[in-house]
DNA sequence: ATCTTTGCAAACTTTTTGCACCAAT
DNA sequence: ATTGGTGCAAAAAGTTTGCAAAGAT
């Protein structure tokens, strides 16, 4: 349930020494409406018609306090705003260049990739912050416009 | 040689209809001596020790005109400023999120991804503008500070 | 002479910050 | 009563744009 998700994560947040307030329960809420990759903005504007005092900043903040506690992760698609979505939502995107379309995509896909980025190199990928361009489907069938 | 590349794309540049000035020469003289990524603030600093009136404008201008005929491209490795590099130098990047360090793998790394994506996805990856990020080997070994 | 390219300043987009006020604990 | 959160405005940081002057062909 939805509203459990809000609950849950408010009550986390109380345990961590946060304080709730109104502002962020709205915010909570809409991240947890949101089934996609809200950019900070898109989540102001959706809080906005509810608590319209809202400001842009005090939901940047909140993200960010919301990262510290890993509870949500932002990526970078592409050259636009960074998107948002929960840690536990473990998946990569494929962003078209041409489109800006976005694929998910299970991170059983990259695991192979991940394997051999600690072997050969000790390196350990994040695939969460981890967004992959190129060119979709559709667009490779497109002649060039 | 380093000259004769500068030369070889004023030609090219020229080919397509470009004007070559004293500033684009030095971009691409600025572009081919630096063997890494520079960003366009790194680029404009290089040249205007030589050529002062340079403006940073100039700079991103002709960039993306180089980009247009596909002689560079630009990667973003992170929060910080997008870099460029020559398209025939082909290669990916592992960006360490804690230190920021650059890794540069070949990209026959990437390869078995590549092709798993084309197959499950039909989506043609675009490794050059592909940054991995992650924790590098130095970072993982650190205690968390 | 023509038509690009330049330098400049100013706008723009996304995100961050300083500060006084307000509100949750 | 504390202390943390909020709204605001303003500043960053990176990049783009409109324009008139300068420069390459």
């Amino acid at each position: 349930m939805k509203e459990d998700r809000v609950e849950q994560l408010t009550a986390r947040l109380k345990d961590e020494g946060g304080r709730i307030t109104s502002s962020r329960r709205a915010i909570l809420r809409a991240l947890v409406d949101s089934d996609g990759h809200p950019t900070a903005e898109q989540l102001t504007a959706e809080v906005k018609a509810t608590h319209p005092a809202l400001h842009e900043s005090t939901v940047y903040r909140f993200l960010d306090e919301l990262e510290r506690l890993d509870v949500v992760d932002h990526v970078h698609l592409g050259h636009g705003p960074g998107v948002y979505h929960f840690t536990d939502d473990v998946h990569n995107h494929l962003v078209c260049d041409l489109c800006g379309s976005v694929t998910e995509i299970p991170s059983s896909v990259i695991e192979g990739l991940q394997q051999k980025l600690i072997n050969e190199f000790g390196f350990e990928m994040e695939p969460r912050h981890f967004a992959v361009s190129g060119c979709c489907r559709d667009c490779a069938k497109k002649p060039t416009t």
